[in-house]
DNA sequence: CCCGGGCGTTGACCCATATCAATATTGCCG
DNA sequence: CGGCAATATTGATATGGGTCAACGCCCGGG
């Protein structure tokens, strides 16, 4: 059965101590949802917040057969959602950094229509998302924000189809570095060094590409001295000759 | 004026005379925003709807730069979304029929991102988003709708990314063909025989690929006995030969 | 009636990227 | 610590679809 059902029992104290934080403490409030809440406000979303137990790399958060229930906030690690097809290939969606809100997709449907991953140990509060509707009835900001987070994951798709509908191969790993850059640094880290907590396949099948294409990529950019590479650990040297390559815009 | 034949020559929901019609004497009820509010409340929402004058192809209804206020719901015609990018290209991100709901990507910047120009004479219901955010403080199952509205564009954007990341460019088209059949027989018309709102290079743009390629896809779908095509009219002759290309499933 | 411009089709050729294949390298588990 | 599977790199070759070019076909305007 659907995992995180027991997953997401906070289990008897002792363990983690972050597990059990509340927002007002969480470091990540300030770019998460309690962005939209009020403080005196804050301990009702807090109450229906569930925080679980670490998932392992590997472990799934939620399976494309399951029912929708919640919608879930990163709060360390990464996770990916993915797709497969009839035709039995995956097709990776998208990938989920501390402070980020993974699930919104199946709201539609009552089920998951996506599978979600975690890419390395993550944890992450589940919200149940009835009632979060409730609360967002009560909290206008909180429904708009809601709102706001949607629309943006939609902005992101659009912009996501521009680089596979017309843009190089270059251009859509530059862009998705940029983008992961702009992530780090919206947590408080290094826009420019940072560890890609996904693989290169994983890289390729979001991208469109073939793996051995983005493998290329990456050595051709550190010849160009534009990208310093050690497997999953990066640096971003010159940030103009990746965009450059294609002109991209900054993509947020 | 040959698209106003064709509008007039669609049943009810076309055109003219519906300009200044209700929600609850619309005939798209049943598939647009009402659906979502019970009878009583429906004068609620139909307060907020603003209803213009009929869009003429190549008129714009927002642009990239302008302020967001609010989003439309196609009443007749249809429209397309594209974004330009820096470099002055330009990307087709959507096409909406009636009953569907455009501009929702522009809710979290409060500028609109993208472009929404009518493809043949058009009118739209303009519903301010405040005070449809209002509504949906009082109206927990608009909300509930709007948020399940939001979610379907990013699904259908997700099952878009797939489209462009793996698949053939015959899939691409037959795709887009058996979408907008899907959406024709939602509103009740011909699922197999119908009008395509868009030029060639409209559907091309949006589906990644150059104009040529799509016109030869379109001629050998032909050849296959798969297709019938006369300039923009179309029939899905075998709808099994479509998918079969590329074993795809049926898309939303 | 004819002209011109936009849209669509068709053909020839080419290139970016996929695919195939071989070889490192990493990292996990006993 | 060693061994094996997963992951990553690199090279050689193939190909889907892009690009360029030419032409046809409406359709609207003069």
């Amino acid at each position: 059965m659907n995992q995180a059902a027991s997953l997401l029992r906070s289990p008897p104290e002792g363990g983690i101590m972050t597990r059990s934080v509340s927002c007002n403490q969480c470091s990540l409030s300030p770019i998460c949802l309690p962005l939209a809440v009020a403080p005196d406000q804050l301990e009702e979303l807090d109450r229906i917040m569930q925080r679980g137990r670490p998932l392992k790399r590997g472990e799934h958060l939620f399976r494309a057969a399951d029912d929708f229930h919640a919608v879930y906030a990163v709060r360390s690690g990464a996770l990916k959602t993915y797709a497969v097809s009839d035709d039995g290939d995956e097709q990776v969606t998208g990938f989920y950094l501390p402070g980020e809100i993974v699930g919104m997709d199946g709201i539609s449907t009552a089920r998951h229509l996506s599978n979600a991953k975690a890419l390395e140990t993550a944890t992450v509060c589940e919200i149940p998302f009835h009632r979060l509707e409730d609360l967002s009835q009560r909290i206008p900001s909180l429904q708009h924000h809601f709102f706001g987070l949607m629309s943006n994951e939609i902005r992101a798709d659009r912009e996501l189809h521009m680089l596979l509908s017309k843009k190089s191969a270059d251009d859509r790993v530059a862009s998705l570095l940029l983008s992961l850059a702009a992530r780090q640094q919206r947590r408080g880290l290094s826009a420019k060094r940072f560890r890609l907590p996904m693989s290169r396949y994983d890289i390729a099948n979001y991208l469109g590409l073939a793996v051995e294409t983005v493998s290329r990529i990456f050595t051709r950019f550190q010849q160009q001295k534009a990208l310093w590479v050690d497997g999953r650990e990066v640096e971003i040297l010159d940030r103009e000759t990746l965009c450059g390559n294609g002109r991209l815009g900054v993509e947020a």
